[in-house]
DNA sequence: TTTGTATTCAATTGATCTATTGAATAATCT
DNA sequence: AGATTATTCAATAGATCAATTGAATACAAA
């Protein structure tokens, strides 16, 4: 083999990692799959994406390496392969944060609002939940928290918050997480927790970054 | 503008840059960027593509906020935008080692030879340089040699190194970089002087990484 | 075995991407 | 000014991709 079909044949494989990260709903897939492993069928109905088409997508991550499956009963189990996928995935976020303007602008529209602009760091929040200072509030769907969560996290899905607004006091911090670090969720969350008065604030990253840097994390049994 | 819009429209815009590193061609100009501008001429040539080719993904490039433009005289030259995008490289590169030596063995074959080429460490060889124990060897072209190389090496493009062998004592130690952690060049360099009894090992990264790593570089006047 | 469920496969349509070609623009040189 | 060079634009054909639909497979429960 020459050194330039190596070379040519090298890149062409890199690409296919690059061409499986071109698609928003794959995107979107890999996001979910960083909070635990799910059935075709649950990814699904939470990104609102037909079950042949969820299926077609899976598989293209599949062939790229991304991610692995297990077979349990009737149901396939897909999970991403290795952290590197949510480090690649970051890699991404963080070039288009810092050169896509409209990346930018999108968050400072909808999701900063300035204030929320101060998102409380991992190692920081660590030692304010040790101390009780912190009431540490995961926004994610029931079965994301199950599959792992921050120690001491309570768990209230977005859509049930305002039914939960009356036991927050005015006298607790909250810190709200969810995905990722472009997560609406949490975004959502403390605007309306501020909204109620109840001091609120962003972890700035989510439940994969958590895990991966080696912090400590909960599964319900 | 919904949550859900939001949502996908980040997803998309972080899709973006992955589209634009779906193309072989395109991953080839990001890492010949990494060693330093270039002209889209120099591109080119060096790419084997055509001029009008060449200029069509250097702007998908710079539309996706990977590569910046400045123009000088008649030339326009191009680099990379940051060094997150060397970082996400890099990042594509890790997640494709780990799947192709599972799946591509030709490819893993021709490259990895772990066993015969055990790659020296960056700050490992830092020391060593400086005691003057290695002669550390810089195999890439002219031009990106003098846009930046390591302290101390010297340079001599790959398909030179025939004629250049005598030049090497068999008690030398030679180790040889080139452009990345994949470049071929120092693997085929690094078999050649092996061939005629010189000590040589390949540096296991290249020049971008060591750069990017804060370590001590030298430019050409 | 029959029935039902979860997932994958196969075929289709419309859209997008790559590479090529030749012309257009812009700056430099004579 | 006219000619030359470097780069970009525009139009094209062939290839690949996304989403839809319906059928096929594999497993489990009745």
């Amino acid at each position: 083999m020459s050194s330039g079909n190596v070379k040519h044949e090298l890149f062409a494989q890199f690409a296919r990692i690059g061409k499986v990260l071109s698609n928003a709903n794959r995107l979107e897939f890999i996001e979910y799959l960083a909070q635990g492993e799910r059935s075709v069928e649950s990814l699904a109905q939470i990104s609102g994406q037909s079950i042949a088409n969820t299926s077609q997508h899976l598989q293209q991550l599949r062939q790229a390496g991304l991610v692995t499956t297990r077979k349990d009963g009737q149901r396939v189990y897909y999970r991403l392969s290795g952290d590197d996928v949510v480090l690649l995935l970051n890699s991404l976020r963080a070039v288009a944060e810092r050169h896509l303007t409209e990346v930018n602008h999108l968050v400072s529209l909808y999701l900063d609002t300035k204030d929320n602009l101060e998102p409380v760091m991992a190692d920081d929040l660590l030692a304010r939940v040790r101390s009780g200072e912190v009431t540490v509030l995961d926004v994610r769907p029931r079965e994301e928290f199950a599959a792992g969560h921050l120690p001491g996290a309570i768990n209230i899905p977005l859509n049930e918050l305002e039914t939960h607004l009356g036991e927050f006091s005015p006298d607790q911090v909250v810190v709200a997480y969810c995905r990722g670090p472009y997560c609406v969720l949490s975004y959502d969350a403390v605007a309306r927790l501020r909204q109620h008065g109840i001091k609120a604030n962003r972890l700035k990253d989510g439940y994969p970054e958590w895990k991966i840097a080696g912090l400590p994390v909960e599964t319900a049994l």
